[in-house]
DNA sequence: CTTGGTGCAAAACTTTTGCACGGAG
DNA sequence: CTCCGTGCAAAAGTTTTGCACCAAG
C-alpha cells in the first residue's frame, strides 16, 4: 500500500501544492479504499464543512494525471477511486457489492498473449472482474431476497 | 455474429412487440458494432425524425434482459451496446480508440483460477481491455500530436 | 505581481421516469 | 376494451466549467 504521504510528497516535487484539502481528500480515499466523488465529499465533509464537490473532481483529476490514485469504472453507477498500488485487480460481486483484490500475477499470462499475438500493450493495472462470490452463490440458493442493500460494500 | 434477424425473432417468441423503432434500433446497432445510445439515437433520426432517446434507452433495457446485446461501460463516456454474440471481448486503444475482438477463449484459464482459488463466479462475458494498439505505438514516436475527442482514456 | 487553488453556482451530459396518446392484440 | 410501446417533457445523478476571491510563491 502506497500511503498518501508518499502521494503527498509526489505531489510537493512536481511542484504542486499540498493544501489541506487535497490532504484530506488523499487521507479519505485512503481511508476508504474504493470510493467514489461523492463518497470522499462527504467524508471530508465531516471535518471540513467548506469542501466542494468541484474541488474533489478536480483534485481527483489531479492525482489521476500523475498517476497516483486509479480510477475504476463499474459501470452505472459512479466512478471510484483508489490510491495507485502495485497492480491489481478486484473481484466485484453483483449481488452484495464486496470487493476482493486479486493480485496482478494471474492477469501476466493474459497480457503476455495479447502483447505476443496483437502487439497490444495491454493496461492492465486496475481491472474490475464481475461476477458472484461464493457467498453470494450459496445464499442465493436458500435466500432468493436480496436486491436492495447492495451499494457501498468496497471492504478492500 | 447474431444477425438482428435472430434477435427479431427472439423478441416476438417472447411476447414483446417488433415495432419498426425497435427494428431500427436492432438494425442501427448492427450495422455500428459497438454503439452509445446517443449514437444510436441520432442514427435511427436519420431515417426516422421522431425517434426519442428515451425510447432507445427503454429499448436497449428490454434488448440487454433478454441477452440480445451487451452492455461494456468504457468508463467516464458513455456506455456502449453492442448485438449478443458468442462471450468475446474487446481490446481497445486509448490512442485511436480502435477495438479488436477477441476471443473468449484467452480468458478462460483466468476464469478457471478465480473459480478454483476464490469459489468466484467471473462472468467475463464482455470484457473491455485498455491499452495501446501496435499501430498507435509505433506512431506515438513520430507524431506527439493527439486526437482531442475521445474520452476512452484515461481509464487508469 | 502573478499564478494556482478554492468555493459557489450553473451548465453539460447521460440516463431514468411520469404521463397521456395511439395502435396492436 | 385492455395493454404495450411510444413521444414528449421533466427529473435525477454525475461530472465539468465559469467566475471571483484568497493565499502562496
Amino acid at each position: 500500500m502506497a500511503g498518501p504521504k508518499r502521494a503527498q510528497e509526489s505531489l510537493q516535487e512536481i511542484g504542486y501544492r499540498l493544501t489541506p484539502q487535497r490532504m484530506m481528500i488523499l487521507a479519505a480515499i485512503q481511508e476508504s479504499g474504493h470510493v467514489s466523488a461523492d463518497e470522499i465529499y462527504e467524508k471530508v465533509r465531516e471535518e471540513y464543512a467548506f469542501m466542494d464537490i468541484a474541488t474533489v473532481y478536480r483534485t481527483l483529476a489531479l492525482l489521476k494525471k500523475l498517476h497516483l490514485v486509479t480510477e475504476t469504472d463499474l459501470g452505472g453507477a459512479a466512478t471510484r477511486y483508489e490510491l495507485s498500488a502495485e497492480p491489481h485487480h478486484h473481484l466485484v460481486c453483483r449481488d452484495c457489492g464486496a470487493t476482493t483484490p486479486l493480485d496482478n500475477d494471474l492477469f501476466e499470462p493474459l497480457r503476455l498473449t495479447l502483447k505476443e499475438r496483437f502487439g497490444f500493450a495491454a493496461e492492465l493495472e486496475h481491472l474490475p472482474v464481475f461476477g458472484v462470490c461464493s457467498l453470494c452463490a450459496s445464499q442465493a440458493k436458500r435466500s432468493e431476497r436480496r436486491r436492495s442493500g447492495a451499494r457501498a460494500g468496497t471492504a478492500s
